[in-house]
DNA sequence: AAGTGGTCTAGACCACTTT
DNA sequence: AAGTGGTCTAGACCACTTA
């Protein structure tokens, strides 16, 4: 089957070849242009059309094998997925989420102060128990409707920031800011019922149900930087995974 | 700083060199033997070492990237993140991973029958509504205790498992059985409460916080494989998930 | 300036699937 | 037998970080 796309690099963009290659693909799929079950060309293929070798092609098709976008099998070849596609959970906080989707964020600051750390805490981060961290607790909301209760526990060298700065952005702007890089997160996401503080601010019962996430987030020198449990108002919000088998 | 671990590949092995490596070192993290912090030799100095190719060392390198194992920093080096390694979320099914974490699972079928799809359903399998589709009920027990609701629907070409066989092993067991391998599922997980069912059979009441998930698997074909919606009783049950910046 | 990871090349051989 | 993706090599040049 003959390709259908035009693709390009540009080899003076300081941007990576493979990923050139792997943002024209995923458009191609999201605007339909590849219609899901199309088959690509083989690598080698590609690989000529675009005068790249075959491990460039390879990674730029890989990217999107990661992101569940395409299938390979061997002997056979790679297929668009069926299926529709849909935004995924990434590295972001849910700040910068709500903006990009067009929600209006805003936040109200409840408590930004610094404290010896709880036990849970001091586990999480790999303190002893009582270090100084800092503590902040946030109401986030989106277009003015109480969306989610945010507790933070951070080193407490990483970031000082004041309310306003709480308010204007982010967290993980602010630490970005702060030179710190994110790089790894694991997240525990579960369910409960709301504690009556929680019911208050997000505007329901108590024992309504909540989504819960705790979160330690590690900075590229491998230390913790960021513990967090935040819960979320269920009709508002819920997280996606995908998962690819490797 | 010099490497304390003895790493060693067989090359007459089927299994990918790249894979041999990244198993040791991933035991040797988790074995505490690689501590937190603790910094690797570089790249190609490792590459050395094992008689490899600095892009296979790399690979093995980056495998435990991905999963949130290792930090890398150009210009510095690669490192061993703190804090502890938790079991991941993996393509596989709550039975095994029931079994595998030495809980005894159990499954209680509710329905097994071919039916016309739901337009939910027929939209997430990519089908017309009303084709048909194998529709199961399932609660799934653990260590004897009701544990999770399990509603699936799959394109009715796939599998006609007897109660029997879904009694005794998990859906995607089966599904592997009949020779379709699983490469891609999309996952949103979120909650809710439960309605008057779940309770009764979970054991709860009504509008009792439930975690839910549904998900939408396809085949390495491409096609649509299964769609589930589930929900968990959240004292017994979370997800994990680990995001990694690339 | 030295050391690190990030990217890229142009091949090679193999395992698997389909014809 | 032909075609596909999976793995692997032995280099190269570059960007970034630290000293």
């Amino acid at each position: 089957m003959a390709e259908s796309l035009r693709l390009t690099v540009d080899r003076r963009s300081p941007v990576p070849l493979y990923y050139q290659v792997a943002e024209q693909l995923e458009q191609a799929i999201g605007s339909g242009q590849l219609s899901p079950g199309f088959k690509l060309d083989n690598e080698i293929s590609l690989a000529d059309q675009l005068g790249l070798s075959r491990p460039t092609m390879r990674r730029a098709i890989q990217e999107l094998v990661d992101k569940g976008l395409l299938v390979r099998k061997r002997g056979v070849g790679t297929q668009v997925v069926h299926g529709r596609v849909r935004r995924e959970l990434e590295l972001t906080s849910l700040f910068d989420d709500l903006r990009a989707t067009g929600q209006k964020p805003a936040t109200k600051v409840l408590v930004n102060q610094v404290e010896p750390a709880p036990a849970e805490v001091a586990d999480e981060l790999g303190f002893a128990e009582g270090d100084e961290v800092l503590h902040l607790e946030r109401l986030r909301l989106a277009d003015e409707k109480p969306l989610a209760v945010l507790r933070n526990w951070l080193p407490a060298n990483v970031i000082r920031p004041t309310d306003e700065e709480l308010e204007n952005g982010g967290l993980y702007q602010l630490i970005r800011d702060a030179g710190t890089h994110v790089q790894v997160a694991r997240q525990r996401i579960g369910a409960r019922g709301a504690t009556t503080q929680e019911a208050r601010l997000l505007g329901g019962r108590k024992n309504d149900a909540v989504l819960t996430m705790q979160r330690t987030a590690y900075a590229d020198s491998g230390r913790a930087i960021e513990y967090g449990d935040h819960c979320y108002r269920p009709e508002a919000y819920s997280f996606e995974v995908t998962l690819v088998e490797r």
